[in-house]
DNA sequence: CGATTTATATACAGACCTGTCTGTTTTGTC
DNA sequence: GACAAAACAGACAGGTCTGTATATAAATCG
């Protein structure tokens, strides 16, 4: 298989950045704790940055296909699922393994606002927001995009409280004043 | 001067760990950038940890005298207060060099909950949401806590959303937010 | 089977990291 | 001016970092 090293160090990869940091996780870290030599890594990413930009790439897909997969899933109106939203937030700060958004962490190490890392990083949280947009217009909200800002505002507020302040009920506090907001836009 | 160095230290760390982030900068770049020597750094800090310690310390009063003082000079009623806490924001994310908030990031980058540095930030959340929920009792709001906890999300979140996504409208946004949120508690 | 790709182990370069050590110079105080 | 505290410069140790080079072994495929 010839992409099935590569699927293997990204893996890895994800998880040694998500525990520890991206400058604090060096490259012979996830070559020993994945197996793979490090001409092998050097022959599927030509630097430790296209590595990282790979594994957000991957968390990109994952965390999205989840959080949708598990939304539709469980509610079927649009107002349902906007609240659905913030149960999967609970579930996955309760997680053992929880260490916030690797999307904020990321860019948290890479400031620089033209650096392709933190523009990996603003194109997920795009891609969050047009998700919640979606479900504001489906909802019928009176302004679905003043909706959707207060929504995601709500949702990174929360994930950042969970992390920085082990707050694991930052999604409960968060859904309870959804509900209030989509009171006012009439859903 | 005896703490005139260690101040001048301090406040270099300060300025580089928040452009640069904690583990991209070296002791070296602060002595070279504070022009001072590097045995009188391990004089005063035992460790670049207690360093790092002693920014973020410097970090959460410059931040919230800043924050009180510039409240409390443009805004008299509890209500009007806690909407200036928006506009505050909204000149923070303006200045040049925002780099989102100093504490998301150390968390980012020493995520593990037992470490004073993880510590130190959620401290800084913890006396934030102090403020916050003596706003909204002074309000008078029907659930002050739950109106605080739903305020402090939309401050955490807009701060997020103005550095991930270079958001500078998430101040705005979040206050047009948090309207609807003092409406609905009576304030 | 033979050829080519793919992965392996290992050593290396050059830079950077934290923290220590030694000795000198400056500074402040009596 | 004498003395002590503070800050200085700069070398050093021992480790880590990214990325490259080399030479060998395994797997794939016509």
């Amino acid at each position: 298989m010839a992409s099935s090293k590569r699927d293997h160090l990204v893996d890895t990869a994800l998880d040694l950045f998500c525990r520890h940091g991206f400058h604090a996780t060096g490259i012979d870290k996830i070559l020993a704790a994945s197996g793979v030599a490090k001409m092998t890594m050097y022959k599927h990413f030509k630097s430790k940055d296209e590595l990282i930009l790979a594994a957000l790439h991957r968390n990109d897909e994952k965390f999205r296909n989840g959080l949708m997969r598990d939304i539709e899933r469980k509610a079927k109106t649009p107002r349902d699922r906007i609240l659905a939203i913030f149960d999967y937030l609970g579930d996955w700060f309760a997680k053992s393994g929880f260490t916030g958004c690797t999307f904020i962490n990321a860019t948290a190490e890479y400031a620089a606002s033209d650096n392709p890392i933190h523009a990996a990083a603003a194109e997920h949280k795009r891609l969050i927001y047009g998700y919640i947009f979606d479900l504001t217009k489906a909802a019928g909200a009176k302004d679905p995009d003043a909706l959707a800002n207060g929504l995601a505002l709500l949702a990174e507020g929360a994930v950042v409280m969970a992390h920085v302040s082990g707050n694991k009920d930052a999604s409960g506090q968060a859904k309870r004043t959804a509900e209030i907001l989509l009171a006012d836009a009439g859903v």
